[in-house]
DNA sequence: ACCTGAACACCGTTCAAGT
DNA sequence: ACCTGAACACCGTTCAAGT
């Protein structure tokens, strides 16, 4: 397999002296301003050390390689993240679903959309490849074919087949490969792609009786 | 910005005699084989070219650099998805909006896990940190959660409370991800938000008549 | 037109020596 | 406990020389 689960991501050295936090904070600075002006392919060892003010070897006190740097700034974003999931969960506490569900869209939402650049840097970090004129090609073949697929439909004439088409290609797409990532049984998996038919015939249904 | 896209990932050369077509698709076979076997952090342009049985030379006589191999192999497979996506379109022509859902649904999820080694491969060699145990860490947080909260629901009982809860996070997220990488107009974005919001009030209305 | 492989610049990582 | 930076192995990329 392409895992490396032996190799440990942690840092290797929790600091116990002032300096030494200041310095780890260094470290985490440069790289995040690395990362968002140049890429992941800018960002190396000496780079950061050098933006950090500290030489090669201190740096390898507390990472024991560099992917375990970008493996803990994603972790400082994944957690802060969940702390915010778990606020929001919180406070729709005995709300009604639909509350629930809209506060929990928002959250996610906006989260991601705070600090654009570093979002997108970060997921560029860990998505290292520039394939995006790759995905638009893929997208802008995808929507021709369904929106084309839509308008056809015997059962129904949509007054914004733009609108229906974006969100079922968004919803089903993200769903799927969020799925996938998943890993689970396929059972589970099975249901929740069930439960993803169900969804999209009940939007369906619903956008059909309101027009 | 983190892009070079003034830097070209296309091929450098297109094959005219017979041996060229051989020779890249020799490359092209090694660097699926070593991402299948030992992912990308182990693939180096030496042991492509060693696996092809070429010399690194001939390599950048067609890839001017490392990336555009994986990037070449990234577009095959996205093409050959789009093409498939394209005949399902074809084929519900006419058909009903449920039925149309549903073939999306399957001819994506079936692409996807065909050859699951190879798709994984493929996200991996995008995805290059190996971070699943911090998105495993952060996905049980956030099951926890959203799992309580649906519990508490002053308007709601479900009686398998699991399912929806898997169902509802893995739509949000993966749909929420996926429009946030779409980089959408502000517009266009806030109505697939609206839109999924209607979807998942449609999806529980539906299981709520259901139970 | 296509292939070779030694050569070069640079990067990740280590470690003996310091404070 | 923490920091330094020369040293080493290895990788990406080039290019003069070949068929």
């Amino acid at each position: 397999m392409a895992t490396s689960s032996h190799i440990s991501l942690k840092p290797r050295r929790t600091p116990r002296q002032a300096r030494a936090t200041v310095t780890m904070d260094a470290i985490f600075e440069a790289t995040i301003q690395l990362l968002v002006a140049d890429g992941i392919h800018r960002l190396t060892t000496t780079r950061v050390a050098e933006r950090a003010g500290v030489s090669v070897g201190t740096m390898y006190q507390y990472f024991p390689h560099k992917e375990s740097l970008v493996y803990a700034l994603n972790e400082r974003y994944l957690a802060a993240l969940a702390d915010r999931i778990e606020v929001t969960c919180r406070n729709q506490n005995g709300a009604t679903v639909s509350a629930m569900t809209e506060s929990l869209i928002r959250t996610y939402w906006e989260a991601k959309t705070e600090r654009i650049e570093v979002t997108k840097a970060l997921y560029r970090s860990v998505a290292e490849l520039d394939n995006q004129p790759l995905i638009d090609t893929f997208a802008n073949r995808v929507n021709s074919a369904t929106k084309a697929m839509l308008e056809s439909a015997s059962d129904m004439k949509f007054h914004d087949v733009s609108s229906v088409n974006q969100t079922l290609i968004t919803v089903i797409f993200g769903t799927v490969r969020n799925l996938f990532e998943q890993d689970l049984t396929p059972a589970r998996s099975g249901n929740v792609l069930r439960q993803l038919l169900i969804m999209c015939n009940a939007y369906l249904e619903t956008i059909r009786t309101a027009e």
